[in-house]
DNA sequence: TTGTAGGCGTTATCAA
DNA sequence: TTGATAACGCCTACAA
């Protein structure tokens, strides 16, 4: 009994194939003496039925998508473990995919999904919008998509996100009630959603205390080290801002390595807040102000309008934003 | 033309099914016009081959598990990155599980993975052993098996782990050197085979400066973080050690945070070095010594033997373990 | 180079 | 409560 399966139970077993069938899948119409020695003898003999064999009858895979930028990564580390946690009750699983930020991987990675392999999917977008049709296919392949924390503007799904603007507008503001005149804005990639709405948030904040705008102000950088490194010291060294609000962890990281090979003291003569999910950001040199987003609830609440979508019958979900609140704390390294 | 399928291709395009399948599977045996034409009428509508049919009838699903205790850790979560940088480039995706460190989990997930849903599995074992049967099953449906990390050692298979034992001698010797005379060992699961063997290298440094090894000084701990908050603080005020060497890095994290509420000063008061694969372990205060394994490294090592496994053609792999070398790096925490 | 046809392993429907 | 049978969508001998 090599290879095993539902049609050598039954005959081994002197059944027929349907209640073999029957008794994995908790029908009802089976006698209990039946399952149990089906069962008994199918563990006995290591038995399981073939998943590929059932998805394609049932046209259901009981798995989740997730696509993000980074895994290496406190907040999107969480998020999936919030995605895990509802997929599990669901008895569902995860297929992960890593864009790196790369807009063709999530495209190729999304149409390979186009036929069967997720039920739905659960993203944080790479980049910048072009064209976004690739995900309109999903639609007509009643693939739901739930995107988090990054989005599509342009797509109608359900999305999870954050208070953003207000968070940013705060930070913002709390480095200027510290006395920051000058204070400059971290950012990776400009132009995506995210990147710009805290960007307005930094810029409204600033206006609401008369303090003019400056482009200079706004530090874009890249995704590699090296070169962050390089744009950060000279940004430090040649704009000497006073402040600093970072609209992603690794540049707040960044900059503490630059300030100590330049001898620039935080908090006393820049102060630093920074978007971060870093667990130990009290444990830092200084510890670090931290605009904190609920990554975990984000993942978790992503997953469950997916399974809304998944389950529903007929009626139609909500399409809509669903914002979760950030916190704020106030360390030391902005003066707190 | 709801739900396509390579049959109302083949009606649409007075083509056989046959022809369409060689034109999606980069077949030779198909004219260039053909194929061209097959590929163009499909993108435009959408198609994809169904990838439950196909792995039916392959018997491969082009996927890797991955089980992992955590996900949001950084030596996990650069780990999962190698593995999905070599899984890539051979055009296998992967499906992530998460044992929480929770044995059942871990056995529930193998059954499941029993019948067809990866072609091969990488895993850093959830805990202490008991009885390991249900990894043999996978043996019989030659479902090859990479540990790294954390492995069983009564399982043959390919694992992928570092000098452990040499590091945590060498970690803490490095404490003796610099003046420690009583050494803590922190560890989470004193009876699994890692944590074993970092504390006979601890052991065994002890020995060589003739320092008497005291059972008291390991402190075992759980993973919660309240739990070892209590157990930390417990240890230091009472059994007061003058170095820490932690084989795992969150305990590291729970000695800062007691140090810093109790006004214990590191390095002065205490020495600690860890084992920890932190990017920024040089920014916390004070900067931590590390033992850092090459977490990405390790990922990709036991994907590229996965890969040798399951393409092997009647050739036996060698099911021994590949041993990398972690690096140290002393810092402050440590007197460096 | 293309087509025919059988089967991969399961399950739902229907009949008994 | 059980059994026979026809799909699910694809791929690969084999034949043409």
């Amino acid at each position: 009994m090599d290879n095993i399966n539902i049609k050598v139970l039954a005959k081994e077993l002197n059944i027929s194939t349907s209640t073999i069938s029957r008794a994995f899948n908790g029908s009802p119409d089976i006698n209990k003496d039946t399952k149990e020695k089906i069962l008994a003898f199918a563990r006995e003999h290591n038995f399981l039925p073939n998943h590929y064999a059932s998805n394609l009858r049932d046209k259901k895979s009981r798995t989740l998508a997730v696509i993000v930028p980074e895994i290496a990564n406190d907040f999107f580390a969480q998020a999936i473990n919030g995605i895990e946690e509802i997929a599990r009750k669901k008895g569902f699983y995860i297929l992960l995919y890593r864009t790196d930020d790369v807009f063709d991987k999530e495209v190729s990675f999304i149409n390979y999904l186009n036929n069967g392999k997720a039920d739905g999917i659960i993203m944080s977008v790479s980049g910048e919008a072009n064209d976004h049709n690739y995900l309109r296919k999903l639609e007509q392949k009643n693939i739901p998509v739930v995107f988090f924390d990054r989005v599509y503007e342009d797509i109608e799904a359900a999305k999870v996100i954050t208070n953003d603007y207000e968070s940013s507008f705060d930070a913002t503001e709390h480095l200027i009630d510290t006395g920051c005149k000058k204070i400059a804005y971290l950012v990776v990639n400009k132009s995506i959603s995210i990147g710009q709405v805290r960007m307005q948030g930094y810029i409204d904040a600033l206006k609401k205390h008369d303090i003019p705008f400056v482009d200079e102000l706004v530090i874009d950088c890249s995704n590699d080290e090296k070169i962050n490194y390089g744009i950060l010291k000279k940004a430090l060294e040649e704009i000497k801002p006073d402040g600093i609000f970072s609209s992603v962890e690794r540049l707040a990281f960044g900059t503490y390595y630059v300030c100590n090979d330049l001898g620039i003291d935080i908090p006393r003569d820049l102060k630093v807040i920074s978007f971060s999910s870093l667990n130990i950001a009290p444990l830092l040199c200084p510890a670090l102000s931290t605009i904190t987003q609920p990554a975990f609830e984000m993942g978790s609440k992503a997953a469950t309008l997916l399974f809304e979508e998944l389950e529903k019958k007929g009626v139609n979900i909500q399409k809509k934003e669903h914002v979760l609140k950030s916190k704020i704390f106030i360390r030391k390294s902005s003066g707190g």
